[in-house]
DNA sequence: ATCGATTAAGAAAGCGCTTACAATAAGAGG
DNA sequence: CCTCTTATTGTAAGCGCTTTCTTAATCGAT
């Protein structure tokens, strides 16, 4: 491997000097940098990002925190497609990613002394306990975090806009003529409280009221849960004449137990996802959905990431919301009644 | 941070003495270990990777390469749940998950040049353009590589066993009574020509013969291509009895069209997909397919690289074949003629 | 001619860690 | 009592890079 002594040697100039050649340093002639950084390119140098990291304490490699919980696709496919935008966007900027987790080396090691250890200079906190301690501990450290669907008042967060999401959809769906319009929400989260604001606050603008055995709690990704809660809405007095799921897995299976009930889509009844997974446009008919805009999410995360790193002002912690759009498929139609 | 230095002169000895002691030399007393090492810890001492990295020219760290050029939610799936075990894997052996790619910095640097920049031990290659140069050069260089689903002869691979998958199917649908068994392979690839190689064999064991014109090419995740694949094989003088599509995408553009026709699944057509996505298992009826064994794929090539890494001995390149199994869902049924 | 200002390049230290080698001390053997 | 091992710790160099501080050279101004 070609170094800065094998650049200077050639060169007949010190280290110092093509080191700032490097930098296109204003020290410099001009010819000079010309002249050093062509024999570089020439001899194929490759910096060593190693003892850069050692030397500046600063790696330009920035950590990414997710633990897969669930193992559900769903998450899955949201934050890969978030991690991909995350690298793209990161290196754009000249920042590797680079995971942060918990077993590296035998000896466990949390996540906060993980980062430390590889010198990240930032962390992007997606998809995991955020009551956890030692994430807790981490975005209280002087490592510089962003989280994504979570508020620390200590970190800049990016948000998935689920109030809006909810108001959305609602709004489609009144739009489409319904007025009994269910919504099978996750279980008690951050998120379904904010998902249940917009639900309401559409009503309220509307003038709709809100009917509360419309409202069924039902886990998120599961669609043996979803399912019940479907059979319960059709058991109602008054049936609704649709139904918002509280994600597009959900959705699937809220459609298998109404065509069980003989109930067709959307003739029959109108349903809503939440996401726009991939499968949500492959399915026919194409499912009416919220697509959440994961790129635009790990890309804010980076651009406030690096502000945050670069800067040295003071720094306040900001909350930043994605929305997302409605895609309308082909499950939802005008209501029979 | 605390450094090796503070914890010398908190112990009293040299910074020799603390760096063997936290490797457990077995030059230094054992007294002398259990005390530098237990005043490390009260201190908080993190090693500082970029200090080890640049002395010992290995960083600990290996590079995943992989471009979503199709960016079909399969591929993503997929490969996420790849990485997901290659990072666990290398996680458990004391490395560290970077992605490797093109754009870091704002010079284009090479696959190959990334790598030695960030001083990966190792990159594990896959869903790539295999004839990509740059890959290519990666591949040829001094840095150990595994490739996925690509055979190099200078690197290890490790290989979904696409001929033994189709193989399986085939004997399967042959064992529920099928003759007449269709199979929408994908465009001509390395993958396809496994796959084909599989359903021959299995036709030659049983004893059934090929009938070229249940052979029909449809690109990888294109439900639509499928779907028109699908109608002439109905238009067939002899209808077959059972479809295997390339994939579950693919196999929904299928059933999307059987429905369409007025076929019952499985009653009037047995389906069957490949891969084994996360959908598979939520659509009723539950999709019979081929489950890749993604996870382990990751487990291998990490196993395999850092075997490469950390042995000194002569390395000879494997091919290393992951087989998966058939998931019976609710797709197949006995054929009715 | 002398001096300070300016420009251009070099010397050297040091980031935190590991390790070959040196040094010391203690015990063994003659 | 001296030498030779053996056991234990220390010294110091150096991984590749950046940067502060010097130094040297050039130039215009007094």
């Amino acid at each position: 491997m070609i170094k800065v002594k094998d650049i200077a040697k050639k060169c007949g100039v010190s280290t110092a000097t093509v080191s700032k050649a490097l930098h296109n340093s204003k020290e410099l002639k001009e010819e000079t940098i010309a002249y050093i950084c062509k024999t570089a390119k020439d001899l194929g140098y490759i910096p060593n990002a190693s003892a850069r990291a050692l030397k500046l304490k600063k790696s330009y490699s920035i950590g990414v925190l997710f633990v897969d919980k669930t193992g559900s696709g769903l998450q899955h496919e949201y934050f890969s497609s978030m991690l991909d935008s995350v690298k793209t966007e990161a290196e754009s900027r000249g920042y590797d990613v680079t995971f942060i987790s918990q077993n590296i080396t035998n000896e466990d090691m949390s996540y906060l002394e993980h980062a430390r250890y590889r010198n990240v200079d930032g962390v992007v906190i997606a998809s995991v306990d955020f009551h956890d301690e030692q994430v807790i501990k981490l975005v209280n450290s002087e490592i510089p975090t962003v989280t994504i669907d979570y508020i620390y008042n200590c970190s800049t967060a990016i948000m998935s806009d689920n109030t809006n999401g909810l108001y959305d959809l609602v709004k489609y769906a009144a739009s489409m003529g319904h007025k009994k319009i269910a919504f099978v929400h996750g279980e008690t989260t951050d998120v379904t409280s904010k998902r249940l604001a917009g639900y309401y606050k559409a009503h309220q603008d509307l003038n709709l009221k809100v009917k509360q055995s419309y409202l069924i709690t039902s886990d998120y990704h599961d669609p043996k849960g979803s399912g019940q809660a479907t059979k319960k809405l059709l058991s109602e007095p008054v049936v609704p004449t649709c139904i918002i799921y509280p994600d597009d897995i959900s959705l699937i299976g809220g459609m298998t137990a109404l065509q069980q009930a003989g109930y067709k889509i959307p003739e029959d009844m109108s349903v809503i996802g939440y996401d726009g997974v991939n499968i949500s446009r492959i399915l026919r008919p194409i499912v009416t959905t919220y697509v959440q805009d994961s790129k635009e999410l790990g890309r804010q995360a980076v651009i406030e990431l690096v502000a945050r790193i670069e800067q040295f002002s003071t720094f306040i912690p900001k909350v930043i919301y994605v929305s997302g759009k409605v895609q309308e498929g082909g499950t939802v139609a005008v209501p029979r009644s």
